[in-house]
Formats: structure tokens, C-alpha cells, sequence
DNA sequence: CCTACCGATCGGTAGG
DNA sequence: CCTACCGATCGGTAGG
């Protein structure tokens, strides 16, 4: 995961010491959110890293809610810039493109953040319906991304093969966070899993819908 | 997800009265983490669902993480049980009970209940040592049948080879609750998505480690 | 941006 | 001494 920046429009009009204030209280709230899951978070916590005051911190963000929602917003936008730049390199195939991007990915869920911050969403998701629509909208722009690629691998595809395709990579992808991520199990082994499901990913585009 | 079950040896010496109370407490528990997540659970919720106090629930399970705990040895122990009956249909060849085995794990995601509770779970695994084992020992059994059923199509393979295998394949499963659960966007596609996913980790297994 | 609060609810325990 | 509970309350914290 990236830093967190304020590129949002919503953000511009603020003056540069408000702005930073904010970006504070997010870093606190993500760090929070990653240290001690959803049910660990509270105002007094935050405002407490940021050496404010509660009634403070609900100047900047009138409830939880749009706190968290606000991070979501903020952090979930940079995670696919940071997959668009590295599938974007122009010096590589398009075969090439996917392989390093589909790494990327993996390689990512194996942070500390990563590994904790998304299976907090993933539950967050399931009772809020406006971080639903964030996650969402996250892997809806990771899969539109793996479909640009096999686009270019494999240019005789229809646009419903490459959809089931780009989501079943993607969801392969996000189900290692819960067994190769950081202090799990299985993350010696991290290595050679993903060496393997890349390769079958490859495999996958390159072989679906032909006769073996 | 099946009901819950007491057979657990710590649960055979309760008198019939008090084992149902446990298993009422243990429902409730349950239904709550599915309704409203962990961030909404409280011993007060699940002693008014159970038409008690909170002081008699406490009789029963003294901390809520004691709650948590047991809710999770019951509700796990139970799971792996489902699948190994579905895998061990003997009028079936090795290739059939491992398609059969994978497409049951993956149409149970798409029940209510597991879309909400894993999640939950994996969230709570991030934060809690103790559900953290717990988790890990439900996938150490999965991928310990999953093992099994590859070594009947591929008995010329070795552990190590099996053990990625099987790690690949529950991976990739379970990262599908979070896209065609219930109430998931993609949810409507889960018939396809389903028939590509178990097609491709037939074709894994039967081709891996074998030129092209 | 701070002080001083609110209604309610939190997990857990008291004696009987 | 054990079981299965009760009404009431503990010290603190929640979002606002």
C-alpha cells in the first residue's frame, strides 16, 4: 500500500495547513484501523495520535462513518494508480504487462498493512453499504485493469470471457492475503505460491476456449 | 454452513439442560457476528436474544472472548465435516470427488451466512491470536482433504507439490466470497464463474509439473 | 478549535 | 460443597 495523498478534488480548496491536519488524522485512523481492526477504532483513539481533543478530530469529521469512509476513499483510489503504473510499462509484451502486474499484486498482500487492512474491509463491506460500494469500486477498477491485458494477450476473446477471467484472477489473487500475508501460516512459502498462480493464471489466459 | 453441533469431548459431561443453553448462546452468538460483525457484538445483545442476563450468560462463558472462542471451535470443527462427507462418495472416481468437493466449498460462499461470517473471521485472525489458530486449523484441514483427493488423480506427485497445490487451490476459493457472495456484485454470475474456476484447478492438478 | 457535558451502552462482577 | 440463576450495579467508554 502506498502513502495516503489528497488528490481528490474535495480536498483542493483546503488551506495547507487544514489539509495536512487531515492527512494526519487518516494516516492515525488507517494505522489504527490495521493495528486494531474496526471493533479496536474509536474517535477518542484517533484524536488521541493526533494530540487533538475529541470535539477536534469532529470539526474535520462530523462521525466515525465519514471518517472511515473518507479513508476508504482516499486510500483505495491510490492502490490501483500504483497498479496502473506498473501494468502501464511500454517497454514490456502484453503477456509480460499481466505477469508483472498480477506479481505486483501478490507480492503487495504480503505487507503487514495490506494483509491486515483488507480483511477489515472485506467485513466492513458486509455491514456498511457505502464501504460495499468502495470495495467495490476498488476491484472493479483491478479487474477492468487485468482486462485491459488479456485484451492484449488475447485479442480473439470476447468481452464476457475476459470479465470471468479478470474476475476469477482477482479473486484468486485476494484469497492468498489470508494465507501467504505477513504472520500467516503458510507465508514461507510465499514465494513458490505465487510463482505458482501466476503461472496458471498465464496459463488460463492463454489457453481458455481452445480445444486441449 | 451446517448447524452447530456439541460433539466436542468438553461439551459431554453438560446435563441436556445446560448443553442446550450453549448451543441456544452459541447461535445467537453466531447469527450476531453474521448480522452486525464483531464491531457489533456485545455479551448483551447475545444474553437479550437468549431471554437472559447478562449475569446468567456470564455463568456460561465468563468473557466474551471465551464466547468468541468456543462459537468458532464448534462452528469450524463442523465445517471441515460437510466436506469431507461430500469428498468421500465412493461410487465417485478421485477427479470426480475433487470436483465435487471444490464446487460444494465454493457454492456454500454463496450462502448468507458464510459470505458474512469468513470475513469476519479473517478480520478477527488479525487481532486475536487465539481465532488466529483457530482459522489456520479450519484451512489445515481443508487443504489436508483437498491434499488427499490430488493424490488419487496425481499419485505421482510429491507432498510439497500437493501441499502448493491445495494451498493454491483453497486460496483461490475462498477469495471468491468476497465477489460472488451474497449480496456481492458479481453475484449473478456465480454459475460461470464457479464451472471456470473448478475447470481450471482440474486442469492444474492433472497438468502440473507436465511440458506443454 | 476547546471545554464541558449528554444519553446509552460497554464488558464484567457483587451478594444472595 | 455444587447447580443454575437473579436484580443491581461496578468503573469506563461510545458517538455526539
Amino acid at each position: 500500500m502506498r502513502k495516503l495523498k489528497l488528490t481528490h478534488p474535495d480536498f483542493q480548496d483546503l488551506t495547507e495547513q487544514k489539509a495536512a491536519k487531515v492527512l494526519e488524522i487518516l494516516e492515525a485512523t488507517q494505522s489504527l484501523l490495521i493495528e486494531e481492526g474496526y471493533a479496536g477504532l474509536s474517535m477518542r483513539k484517533v484524536a488521541a495520535r493526533c494530540n487533538m481533543t475529541v470535539g477536534n478530530l469532529t470539526y474535520y469529521f462530523a462521525t466515525k462513518q465519514d471518517l472511515v469512509h473518507v479513508l476508504l476513499d482516499v486510500a483505495l483510489e491510490g492502490y490501483t494508480d500504483d497498479i496502473r503504473e506498473i501494468m502501464a510499462d511500454s517497454s514490456l509484451t502484453g503477456e509480460q504487462q499481466l505477469a508483472q502486474g498480477l506479481e505486483f499484486i501478490m507480492q503487495d498482500l504480503l505487507t503487514r498493512e495490506t494483509t491486515r487492512f483488507f480483511p477489515e474491509l472485506w467485513a466492513m463491506a458486509n455491514h456498511d453499504p457505502v464501504v460495499n460500494g468502495e470495495v467495490q469500486g476498488l476491484y472493479d477498477r483491478e479487474q477492468g485493469l487485468i482486462n485491459q491485458l488479456i485484451a492484449k494477450v488475447r485479442p480473439d476473446l470476447g468481452a464476457d470471457d475476459r470479465k470471468k477471467l479478470a474476475l476469477y484472477i482477482s479473486a484468486a489473487i485476494e484469497g492468498h492475503t489470508i494465507f501467504i500475508g505477513h504472520d500467516k501460516g503458510w507465508n514461507s512459502k510465499s514465494r513458490e505460491v505465487i510463482d505458482l498462480a501466476v503461472q496458471n493464471f498465464l496459463d488460463l489466459v492463454r489457453n481458455w476456449g481452445k480445444s486441449a
